[in-house]
DNA sequence: TATCACTCTTGTATGCCATTCAAGATTGAC
DNA sequence: GTCAATCTTGAATGGCATACAAGAGTGATA
């Protein structure tokens, strides 16, 4: 079982690495953060963070996709909210990782790996989101379209300071005008 | 009038750099383009660079800066235009500079020149948005909120690729229900 | 015409960075 | 106890933004 061990301490390194990471580009940047940097937060190298990821940008997809699957835990217990409240979760959600959103959209027309993850998650939220609009009875198209407007409205959100009376107005604004075409 | 003369070469000069850097800035990326790439592409060394910018930074904000005084010469034509059309001009002019509005937003986190410049840019947009809504009647305070809601509407659009047909039915869908309020 | 101050340009250098490569160290399997 | 795979490191490379001080050009002044 030699093989099985080291394959657990790979994911033990990697989780702690990437929550080193996380922590520093959170607070610092990601470009203002050097590997040499992350690497001394666990006692090791920079060269160490090349046997684990092929580069940073890998590094940071393997954040990111750590964050995704934390919060997707409490995916099932966030659907049977209201649209309204999925959404301002989903918002309060990523606002915990804010400056890494902005660094995902900062990076996208310079790494493929990155604009790949991204591409994947924004599909994510708006399959989630159209499932909720099409439960209430909204067709599919129209669904769609509205999923796309929620996703902007939160990367807005997200990308600029705002007072809780905007976010509560807009949200509002929103869900109000999300119900059935009524034409 | 020797001062005078020379003012103006600074000025043509500055003009030439931030050409360069433009083009450069959207083919390559910001990132992606040294100082030194686009000193060369006016046969100087990247030193020179530093003669008219304290910083790669303050050049970016000098091609954001110079790309918004071109658009807003169009801009009193432009509101003329319907609500709605508006808003389409606005994103088509962006799309000009898409790979530029990217790289704004994934440095609002460690450039404060930069923050400062997107700040500003966006109290414009805001302002022509919501003037143009008080002038259909809607109330100020409503009207700011819809102007909010307009921006990230046009920054979600710029920032990810969609159909024509996308665009054109979250466009309509905004429009109809930013008219007054029925309440 | 000679000098001066100001504007612009360059050569040279520093320090940081991501990334590479080849060589050690560790450890489970046989 | 050897072997191979898994990790870790030291040393190096090349590129980068940027700093500094020295030079060249130019208009004004005397």
């Amino acid at each position: 079982m030699a093989k099985n061990k080291r394959d657990i301490d790979l994911d033990v390194k990697r989780k702690e690495l990437e929550q080193a990471a996380a922590r520093l580009f959170m607070a610092r940047g990601y470009d203002a953060t050097s590997m040499g940097s992350i690497a001394k937060e666990l006692g090791v190298t920079a060269n160490t963070l090349y046997w684990y990821y092929a580069s940073k940008d890998e590094l940071l997809v393997g954040v990111l996709n750590r964050l995704l699957s934390d919060s997707l835990e409490k995916l099932p217990a966030m659907m049977e909210l209201s649209l309204r409240d999925q959404i301002d979760w989903t918002l309060r959600e990523l606002e915990k990782s804010r400056p890494l959103v902005n660094t995902v959209h900062g990076k996208l027309g310079e790494s493929a790996a990155i604009r790949d993850w991204h591409d994947r998650f924004h599909s994510l939220l708006e399959s989630a989101v159209a499932h909720t609009l099409k439960a209430k009875g909204i067709r599919g198209e129209r669904a769609r379209m509205l999923a796309t407007v929620a996703i902007f409205l939160v990367e807005g959100l997200l990308a600029h300071p705002h007072t809780e009376t905007q976010r509560d107005d807009i949200l509002a604004w929103f869900s109000q005008n999300s119900a059935a075409d009524p034409a």
